[in-house]
DNA sequence: TAGATTGTTAATCGATTAACAATC
DNA sequence: TAGATTGTTAATCGATTAACAATC
């Protein structure tokens, strides 16, 4: 679990540091980042330590290095080429979400079973899912995001790591496990908004 | 972490013991639980006798009475009313996702600046964002998702503080803290997609 | 040097699990 | 009763934080 969040961090980290380095800052302090994202300068620093992320004793740490680290870490030197499997309603979102091209990723194509969606034309193309195993291969794809009914998911699953798939961002109402050799990040609207709902009925939501 | 973990269990847990009533299951044990999502029993009955869900020593625990209860705490015994904040790729997207209906959730009406996206007569109207309090007020709202650009997240979830919404799912880039009287669960697409990229290049991604 | 910050270790905190008495 | 499972406490585990020596 540690790991997972760590590495949540240092997207944020990476964030925050961008911003930084925008407004013409060259050095930063673990205390300044941790007040950022709201936890300790400690933990900052341990992260950084983690991952081989080092300051200076006396003037913090260089915004620039840290982002050129980060960058090599989050794999941001290249553009990340990642497929959408399943493209109904929230892939197809996903795959015009303007929030990734600017950052090193790009959806370079979708698959799907239905016909209708499919469209070898568009801006991201839609293919037919019996091309999927092709394309990873020949694109050399190592992840995917995935949005398909339940009763597709676990195959599916199953499918894009035997294709080679190294990790999956699964957004289909079932909870899936890690697959050998195959790192598996479950995101659950419902799940997500059933907390939210909870915690709206509480006393102190806060 | 733990309450909002184990709500999260709980959302979990549910969903299978919906399963298990319609497979004709009336009994189950903190075991079958357990493995189904992959924790300890041990977990599973202290996250029960933590909100009251009791068994029977010999027996183990009673489907229905488990799924009435889980019910209650879920907040699942009425529809309960969700506005979407934001109505861009994603917000709609949300706003025709067929995972909610079924599962006493419904969006009810959405909220844009952009008279483009404006529709009173929709299915699920979106409105002008300037009648968001009115609208809040007159409908009991409590709960709002939101999918608003950067620049205006931090604004908004105050205003929708300020409106008496008490939780707020957030989509947006920026990560928001707790508000006074109002919960915030953050959900960031880059953050989960940098994170799944970061384990996609581990040697051992599992 | 004196002051300030990192790097790192030990302490703390909280969540999960193991173990077992209670009991159906 | 014997066996099995809950309910609960103590132990464990892991993540975060506090503290401080090293040092720029």
């Amino acid at each position: 679990m540690s790991c997972e969040n760590a590495v949540r961090r240092l997207s944020e980290y990476r964030r925050i540091l961008c911003k930084l380095k925008a407004l013409g800052f060259t050095k930063v302090f673990s205390d300044h980042l941790a007040g950022a994202i709201d936890v300790s300068p400690a933990l900052v620093r341990k992260d950084f330590a983690d991952f081989g992320l080092t300051g200076n004793r006396k003037s913090g740490y260089s915004v620039g290095e840290l982002i050129d680290k980060l960058n090599r870490i989050l794999l941001k030197e290249h553009t990340e080429e990642v497929i959408m499997v399943g493209c109904g309603g929230i892939g197809r979102a996903l795959m015009n979400y303007n929030g990734f091209a600017g950052e090193g990723i790009r959806i370079t194509a979708g698959f799907d079973s239905n016909p209708d969606l499919q469209n070898c034309d568009a801006a991201i193309p839609v293919l037919d899912i019996s091309r999927l195993e092709v394309y990873i291969n020949s694109h050399r794809i190592r992840t995917a995001i995935m949005t398909v009914p339940e009763t597709y998911a676990g195959t599916m699953a199953d499918r894009l790591a035997a294709a080679g798939i190294r990790a999956i961002l699964n957004f289909s109402p079932i909870t899936l496990k890690n697959l050998p050799g195959c790192f598996i990040r479950n995101v659950n609207f419902l799940y997500e908004l059933e907390n939210v709902i909870y915690f709206s009925a509480q006393d102190t939501p806060e």
